[in-house]
This record gives C-alpha cells, structure tokens and sequence, in this order.
DNA sequence: GTTTGTGAAAGATTTCACAGCG
DNA sequence: CGCTGTGAAATCTTTCACAAAC
C-alpha cells in the first residue's frame, strides 16, 4: 500500500482535487460506479492520466468494472488529508482578506476558516459580515496554537507581504497561501501556494495579442493572395 | 524576429509575467544592466531557463555584458501585449467580485476595470468603494461593444457559472478569469483562467498530510532502532 | 466481454555545456 | 575575460498498448 518511493508531483496533486470534485458531484448524483474512461471524459483528459495518479497512492479499482464512486471519493479524501479537520487563518482584513474569509467554497469538507487577524485597531474584535472574528495580528502566533490552524491565506498589501510571511512562518504555520503580488521567501519546509493575479491576466492578455496577430497576419495573407 | 514555429508553452507565458515584475523593480532600484544569472538567482530559477524563454521571441541581449534591464522590460511589455489598453470587466458583485473590482494590483500598466455587473436590481446604478459602477449583466454585451474590454472576470455563485460563462462569450468576449469552483466549458477560441481555490488548499492539505506522515514515520524508526 | 494497472514509447520541459560574440 | 544563444543531454510528464483480473 505504501508506495512512496517517488516523489508526488504538484500537478498530480492538483489533478486529485479535479477528481475529487467530480467524485463528489457523480455521488449526488446518484451513480455508484464509474470508470477511468468515464471520468477522463467527462474532464477531458486522457484515462491513463487518472490510472497513474492513482496508482502512486494503491489500487482503488476492480478490473472490468471501474471504481466505487464513494469509495474511491473516501481514498481521495484521506490521500489529500481531508479526513481529519483544518483551520485557516486569514492575515488581512482588507477587502480582499475579508471576502476571503466568508467566502462559501471554503466552509465544510473538514476545512474552515478560524480567524481573521490585521493590525488596524478599528477592525479588531469586530466580526465579519459572514461571523469571522477579526484578531490582532500580535496575537498570530496565540490563536495558531490555541486552534491548531495550519494554514495562512496572506492577504495583505504588498509592502507588508514578506514580514507578515515571517510572522507566520514564526507563528508555527506550515502551508501558505499567498494572495499578495509579492513571491515570499520561506524556509524550505514552508510551502506557499501563490495565487498570483497579475501573472493571470498577463497570461490572458498574451493570448489576446497572439489572437490580434494571428487575425492580421491572416488579413495580409489573404490580401496578398489576391 | 518572428519565430512563432513552436506554440508558447502557458509555463514560459507565467514566467515572462514574473520577469516583467523583475525588472520593473531592478529599474526602480536604479540598476540599468543585469543578466540571465542576475536575474535567476534573485527569481530562484536557473538561467538557462530565462535565456530559452526569451529566445522564443527574439534575441535581446549583449553578449558579455547582458540584458538592459528598461530595454528588456519594455520587450516582455510588448511581448505579453500590455502595450495596448486592455480592460476588464468583473462579473458578479458579490464581496469577492467587489474585492477584486478595486483591487489595487489591477490599476496601472495598461490594464484597467472598466465595469462591475450583476443581476441584483439592489445593487445596479451604485458605484463600489473604489469607484467602479455597478450595471445589469443584461447589458454585458452592450458595455463590452463600447468599452472595448476583452477580459472577464467570473466572480458568480457556483450556479450560475456556466450559464454566465456562456453569456461572457456571447458578448464577444474571448479571455476569462474564472473565480468560481466551476470548471467553465467554453468554445476552444476562447482562453478560461482558472483560480481555484480548492484546490490551492487542498494542495496544501495534502502536503501537511505528507509532513504528518513522515514525522510520525520518523519516529517510529527512531523508536524501532532503539 | 470490460477495465485496471503498468512497462515502454513519445512528448515536453529543464538543465548542461560550449561555441561564438562583444 | 564574461555572457548570450542554442544544440545536446537529462529529466519529467503524458500517452500508448497490453497482460492480468474480474
């Protein structure tokens, strides 16, 4: 069962998430068993794709027939470490940070968000919209043990970014997720996922340009044919 | 100069991204030359890396010397197509909608909000804290014709992603961010983003869940050995 | 019959290492 | 001399294709 002898790689992981939510969606809808074709399609990715991912962690499937949906959606959540439950501390009570911190697609699944620090006085000992307390930021490294939240969604503005990284790194966190346009440094047993806005939309404005080139080039091409 | 044979991988597009922050911090530092080391060691990537990168599109660097960091800046600005004016219109009004509508790391550089819509009658004709004017997603089409936005952002419930995600395209629309948890099907002309938040945490979950296990593994041998 | 799990092949990406230029 | 630009090598990822299992 044990078969960690390679390294899982970042888009496996990601994958296990895809299928995870498609897991969870073919259970409420009713249907027990599926395939690694049936999901391939429905992803649209190819059902050799989903074998390997799932062969790093064990065997979940039965030969001819496919997987036990809600077996297999069990798998996937004790891989993924979903079984036992997860605090989240938001740092930033911005507009961002704060719509972070009620935002629905977190709540349930064993995740949760326990606390929402800042260093404005104001906002302190105030709630969010959605019930999130808002602590002082001092008190980070407090509220991290008290909880046993493990993970930070950094939320701060640029310029504070990487000394509030080493505040949390110092507060005993492990998993960040990095919302700001700054690549925090961290030590090496740190992970930082980061959701980078900026490089998002550069990427869709590169393919609107290579759009607008492909369109002209085509424009001359045609007219030098006539 | 053209060399478009081989397709650009979405990987080189997300680097360039982070060189372009590079280098705008490098000239605002003042430093006028640097080089692929300089620029990989302060990005925590090898070298060679950056030099393949760019060579997709050209060749802009001074052998023995390097790359002129406002020369180079404005190649990968132009490259990405932020040369241009680009806008962005925000789909959904709802606190992550909002936040992002006057999100601070938007503004400048040629990219800017031009709208926030919505459905709910409550909010259409108001303006959010930042000063973007909320108006009724049935004017979508409309707004994108006259203000030229070719990017979307998709900050709608889960419900409603698809069925907002087709309207987005009907209007002409061909670049979307997508924020919610839907994984949006669209025609292959059109460029879907997606942000998804769960799976940012559950990546996480997952390499606490590794930690866990390796410490516990850890000291079991210890205990073993003894 | 069908589908899994998996070696082997193909493809993509990253890194090395060096010729050639400034 | 130092650094770019780039083939070749190494590495990583995906896909193929089939034996084994149900």
């Amino acid at each position: 069962m044990r078969k960690r002898a390679v390294e899982i790689s970042d888009q496996t992981t990601a994958r296990l998430s895809v299928y995870l939510r498609c897991l969870t969606a073919l259970e409420k809808e009713g249907i027990q068993y599926t395939s690694s074709r049936g999901l391939a399609e429905r992803l649209q990715l190819n059902s050799a794709q989903i074998r390997k991912d799932l062969a790093c962690f064990g065997e979940f499937g039965i030969r001819g027939v496919g997987y036990a949906v809600r077996d297999l959606r069990g798998q996937i959540l004790r891989i993924l470490g979903l079984t036992r439950d997860l605090g989240i501390i938001v740092v930033g009570a911005g507009r961002l940070g704060t719509a972070l911190a009620d935002y629905p697609g977190f709540q349930g699944e064993s995740v949760r968000i326990v606390s929402l620090v800042d260093v404005d006085r104001a906002k302190i000992g105030q709630r969010t919209a959605g019930g999130v307390p808002i602590r002082s930021l001092e008190k980070l490294p407090e509220i991290a043990r008290k909880t046993g939240a493990e993970i930070a969604i950094l939320a701060v503005p640029r310029s504070a970014a990487q000394e509030v990284a080493d505040r949390v790194v110092r507060s005993g966190i492990k998993a960040i997720l990095n919302f700001t346009p700054v690549p925090v440094v961290v030590p090496a047993y740190v992970k930082v996922n980061h959701v980078d806005l900026t490089r998002e939309i550069e990427g869709l404005a590169f393919f609107l340009r290579q759009l607008a080139t492909a369109r002209k080039a085509g424009t001359e091409a045609r007219a030098a044919s006539r």
